[in-house]
DNA sequence: TGTACATCAGTGAACGCGCGTTCACTGATGTAC
DNA sequence: TGTACATCAGTGAACGCGCGTTCACTGATGTAC
């Protein structure tokens, strides 16, 4: 409106001048939006530039290349996944199995909730072990499914535990499986935005009565 | 070498003339490999046409666009993914535990020996949804699974007897679950090349164990 | 058995477009003194 | 508190390239008679 305005704007689209300020975290921010939109294979370094109000040369002060720029969303999202397991899991407060129970809903509920950053993490084709960063994080979010699967193993008799590592690999197999599989909403196999909260609390009740955890009565 | 003969080659690389006879298949094949030398996305309707010694415009007569070649490659994945699985299953032959088991095997060895198809069919984006046919193969791949369930609940005393789908699909997540994250070579977390089948027969033990199949003895 | 003709399944040239990438540049910021 | 200067983080123009797609065409195939 104002004609002495210029087209960059000075604070608008949270750009604070001629600097952007944040423009990696603003790319990522992209990167996820475009990934909503159109899906991990939909989007372009250009696009992702454009998108954070940019010329397309800037996303080369921080990135290489599209690739690492998707690495870096998968980091932040697995930093994120983490948090959220961490937090469900509460050092197994009140009871393991509760915390146990909550990890479960949280693996879920990041899913459902972040469908952009769990695209980027398991669906975009980037390997963890491309970076370390990426790598440390990954470990952190699956050292909390370990370390509940510990707890409850903990509570068995030690003639009857099972490895902890194996408990933990079939744990993240399948939660990832259900959240995979039942959360994306495009999936017609999908019913209710609830079924995958209780396929997988089911599963994993089976699971826990098959190592002796629960009562056999159900 | 006979300047005689022209560029176009006659019988060389599957061509029989200017025909090319099987381009749809051929162009499938060339999907499949592009898949496995550079993953979903690294590959362009016109590499396709080129790996298929093709010009550029041919592919049109076969397919849309290279969202329909995928989900063609994504349909005969599951054909050959359900024909597998129910070779293995052979009408719960000869007991349904064992057979049970063999689905288990077969699911993974077609993610091992199949990684593009496997790619294609989960990886790729592709909604089973958008194409009648590939929904209809993706179910057939399914009901082996259901049926394997089946076999087992029918062995319970009435009382015990979990929802036969429910079931399927946690053995359809675990068993995804697994393959997905430990069947690709490039992923650090696998060690041997035969820890997923060991890690799914353990899940699928311990899971039936949970719904009374199994003696507690183990 | 031959012939004419319709149809099918390719060619290859052409086009416009947007992407990735580079480059010399320049405005903004931080800091030594 | 000011000033000079180095560095940082952007611009925008330019380029070559390959992709998707269209088009009139043509060689091969199938079939009616």
């Amino acid at each position: 409106m104002d004609g002495s305005q210029r087209g960059r704007a000075r604070t608008t689209g949270g750009r604070r001048g001629y600097h952007h300020g944040n423009l990696k975290t603003a790319l990522v921010e992209a990167a996820l939006a475009l990934i909503s939109e159109k899906g991990p294979t939909g989007f372009t370094f250009a696009d992702a530039a454009r998108q954070a109000g940019v010329s397309p040369a800037a996303p080369y002060r921080h990135f290489k290349d599209r690739e690492q720029l998707i690495a870096e969303t998968a980091r932040r999202g697995y930093e994120l996944f983490a948090d959220m397991l961490e937090e469900a899991w509460d050092a197994g407060r009140p009871t393991p199995l509760s915390a146990f129970e909550a990890v479960g809903r949280a693996f879920l509920a990041f899913a459902r909730n972040e469908p952009a950053y769990f695209t980027a993490m398991f669906e975009a084709g980037v390997s963890a072990d491309s970076d370390p960063a990426l790598k440390a994080e990954s470990d952190r979010a699956f050292n909390v499914l370990y370390s509940a699967c510990l707890a409850i193993v903990d509570r068995l008799p030690p003639s009857q535990r099972p490895p902890v590592h194996m408990m933990a690999y079939h744990v993240w197999s399948l939660a990832y499986g259900v959240a995979a599989l039942f959360t994306h909403s495009d999936d017609s196999r999908q019913r209710s935005p609830i079924q995958a909260e209780e396929l997988l609390e089911a599963g994993a009740a089976i699971y826990l009565r098959g190592i002796g955890f629960l009562a056999d009565d159900a």
